[in-house]
DNA sequence: TATTGTTATACTCTATAACTATA
DNA sequence: TATAGTTATAGAGTATAACAATA
């Protein structure tokens, strides 16, 4: 069952194209697909407050900050970002989400995740023991 | 330990970040950064003939004839594919490696293989044997 | 002076519409 | 007429360079 993954090299080819496929099929099922990646990213770099000024964001997303602008202006025209003062430097904004662009996400999540949950109930339940076994290991590989 | 994965979409949602995040590492080692996903994945598709000529890629890539007419184009000039008459229809054409594109393909395998190789060398032999079993798992999850 | 952010401009990737050559 | 492919042109996303406001 397992020839292909006997080496590590073995292994990293395997993982490597099912990751990409598996990432692929998923980005598919986004919600309103005149949101580029990068816009869904950043909102939810804001929801979960791992960025919140444009500088910050520009960074987290490894954009150049004249990029970053224009994917916050588009967010904002849409209502589901808006900009308050940063507290003590005028320079700055500080942006938050607005009621629209969290139900925008909490939606885009569950249409995901309803998916996932799909392909996962046609694995037997040996196959889903695996996997919960496996899934906090992958945590730790993406965040190597 | 699996305090987020024990229900299905609790796991869902794990191996939804988790799939994702390490698809994007591994798509950032990518050899020529010159070249774009969708480039790469040209080559990858007439190295093993999934696909021959500009229609047949554009259907496989998922992209209109125009938008691969160019891919193609930008190939040819970098001399990693070349073209040949179709043998009965001369309205269509053949594209096939150059050894210089085969070369290509191979190194950034090796690249992106290595990679991964290196993250999972940090695991303990526990953690790389659960993922041995869980691989061919998520090959058959990203093949659904 | 250095930093934050924006505006102006250009390049890449993709699309639609219109065209050419062949079936 | 229909199909395969290209050319012309436009829109989205990102980059660099130059600038404005503030620290």
């Amino acid at each position: 069952m397992h020839s292909q993954t006997r080496t590590d090299a073995g292994l990293a080819t395997t993982l490597r194209i099912s990751v990409g496929r598996l990432a692929r099929r998923l980005r598919a099922q986004r919600l309103d697909s005149t949101l580029s990646e990068t816009q869904i990213s950043v909102l939810v770099a804001v929801d979960r407050k791992y960025a919140s000024t444009p500088s910050e964001l520009a960074e987290y997303e490894k954009v150049k900050p004249p990029s970053m602008t224009r994917v916050i202006a588009t967010l904002e025209e849409r209502g589901l970002l808006e900009r308050a003062p940063h507290p003590t430097d005028k320079r700055q904004a500080i942006l938050a989400m607005t009621p629209a662009g969290t139900a925008l996400l909490k939606e885009n999540r569950r249409r995901r995740t309803a998916w996932l949950v799909q392909r996962l109930k046609e694995l037997t339940p040996q196959e889903r023991a695996t996997l919960r076994e496996a899934a906090p290991i992958l945590e730790k590989l993406s965040q190597a």
